[in-house]
DNA sequence: AATGAATGAGAATTCATTCAT
DNA sequence: CATGAATGAATTCTCATTCAT
């Protein structure tokens, strides 16, 4: 009686951190209306009042977790060294990396899609977002540039059309993937068919690019 | 005027498919857990009681919404006369058509990533539609076999891959146009980028199967 | 298309009966407040309005349930030729047809503790229930006269509380069958117990009133 | 005045405890499908969504009210000190207990029709009320081999069967007051009619067991 | 007499958020 | 910084009853 309970670790970032990974599942999982702040608050470890204390409330908690899920992907690429490439193997790593980050991250293709679901509010006016992709888009250009002046890829090829394409011909795959099983009746993510759809995507983008 | 208008017209059909129309709009703004049942009431012009006497519940409802989504785009398609068509022009007509599908019934793909969200749970043992989109599958199978016998198309094209690519390069582009608009930095909606964007595509779908 | 469909036999006799039997079912098992008209509608092979037509509402119906179940008690009881018996076997023979009234009658017991739970309600004020019941007592009392004045019963034995107390033990035992198997750890209703309670109760009331 | 009482005391136990004796009463009066949340949020002093955070829903309350209910008359028993009474005395005073226990928790009696009525399956597997009704059992079987052995008592007296009569003869009186009331015309309640029928039924018992 | 579609009021349940400690 | 009890506003779902045919 009158026993204190123990507080965990008196640790903001930790808690932060937290709270953060908890909810990037649970939004993940549910979209933003379907997640339940009781779920993040029991899965974090930490409280209810600490998502408040912390974020704001449930949607700003949902803009932290779309905001840290984009600076993810787009720092693993800038780590890949394209530039260093020849411009066909970089474009082959891109294809490759892209795909193996959605693998990898399979909670980022959810959050995209209940971000747009909620057409992009969470972010709108995000300038470091905004640069990360801009220097994204630049690093793509780059590679065609180098591969065009080697006569090894096609001029005049829109570097934004082919990122979105690059992202494209995996994301669907991927996020469609149980409508998919349903339909076509295969399972989209045996080892096999995996496989097969990450070689046919290199190919859609090669015959795309080479002369 | 004061006229009051107690109860609807007495037209089964009609308040159901109004039921369904209402609802197809609200889930496709705001998916399953976002919508609400009392929306989808108002808007149909019936009430809450008969979206249960007619479909049991929001999930089964949300169900009903799904498989007319998928119904209609198949239906689509098997309008266009592909196998009349020589199979260059008959893949182009599909690419255009699909595309335009997307536009011309823009709930169609955030109904999608709902169901995808959900697992597919919602579709899940629906034969109706495995059906139609096997036959679906087997219309564009037999547009690359006329184009490989007429030694247009590459040999070995797989067509399930095929139909995925075609689907997610438009899908893709237009699902994400919140977000690409602000990480990108211009309008995914104006005329100007949607034929950009049809144009590359169309492009991307002939280099992979053209010799 | 402009099929009629067959009405049921337009016999109001009929319909009125089987909304009656199809309510007292539906009553006896979930109470006033657990019973749906909807399904005593189609338990009845009638339809809704018709219950409103015969009966005026849901409280009314419960209210010809309760009272159709009370005479249907009382007119067993007069069938019995009581009068005609010796004392003893009077009595006795009133035990045994209470009791088994009971166990042909499933549905009487919950009525009446639903009658209860209304606090009698539905049948206050009802002259005819009030007169048969006291024509009841009155055949009780001439038993116990009887057997008083052949010196085999007691004197003074209130007929009142008699009436009660056969009513009581086998009521008791009946309508609490369910918490009573829970709690004791046996089968109030197999063949052996049944038996084994009629005898008891026989021998609780001869006790009771022989000298 | 204007005083705001913004958020009750912060005492789980006492909110328990408040919402439990305000559904005891509302279950008492009208059933379990008759009874409100509402009501019983309302009557307690806390607040619906209490009801769920301690009890997870309508059913579960109802089901704690049962069983608080059946502990109460069980503990109630064990107080009267029975195994020091001379066997006549016990009987008696059992008998007596009982009664009185009903008169002053009138809820009681309608609680445990409502849990017949639903089959029991709101106590079914509950061990501990199944021990308390265990050792209760023993409790009278001890009397009655005390009495038997002093020659008072019959022999071979079903000490189930007599818990049964006893609960029964004064249960039934009290639940069935309002109809009895009204069928009988006379009122159940008054002081005189509860003396008489507690006479009654002490007599019943007695000589129930009496050599 | 009979039908069943339609309704509004209400009931159970859920949820993001705030307050006292 | 941390806790978890408490809350009000929704939200889903239900039900007795009425209306048009």
């Amino acid at each position: 009686m009158g026993e204190k309970m123990a507080f965990r670790a008196r640790n903001p970032e930790q808690t932060r951190a937290d709270i953060l990974a908890a909810a990037r599942v649970e939004f993940a999982r549910l979209g933003l209306a379907g997640a339940r702040v009781d779920t993040i608050a029991d899965a974090s470890g930490a409280n209810k009042r600490m998502i408040y204390h912390y974020f704001g409330g449930k949607e700003q908690l949902f803009e932290a977790v779309i905001e840290e899920a984009y600076i993810g992907i787009r720092a693993g690429e800038s780590e890949l060294g394209l530039d260093e490439m020849a411009p066909t193997d970089a474009l082959h790593a891109l294809v490759v990396a892209t795909w193996q980050y959605y693998l990898d991250n399979p909670e980022f293709i959810t959050l995209v899609n209940s971000a747009n679901l909620h057409q992009a509010r969470h972010i709108a006016g995000n300038k470091q977002l905004r640069k990360l992709q801009k220097s994204y888009v630049e690093r793509v250009a780059g590679i065609l540039q180098r591969g065009e002046a080697q006569r090894k890829f096609r001029k005049g090829i829109d570097p934004v059309q082919l990122c979105i394409t690059i992202a494209a011909i995996g994301f669907y795959y991927l996020t469609n993937r149980h409508t998919g099983g349903v339909l076509f009746g295969f399972n989209f993510m045996s080892r096999d068919a995996l496989a097969k759809r990450l070689q046919f995507n290199l190919d859609t983008v090669m015959r795309l690019v080479l002369v």
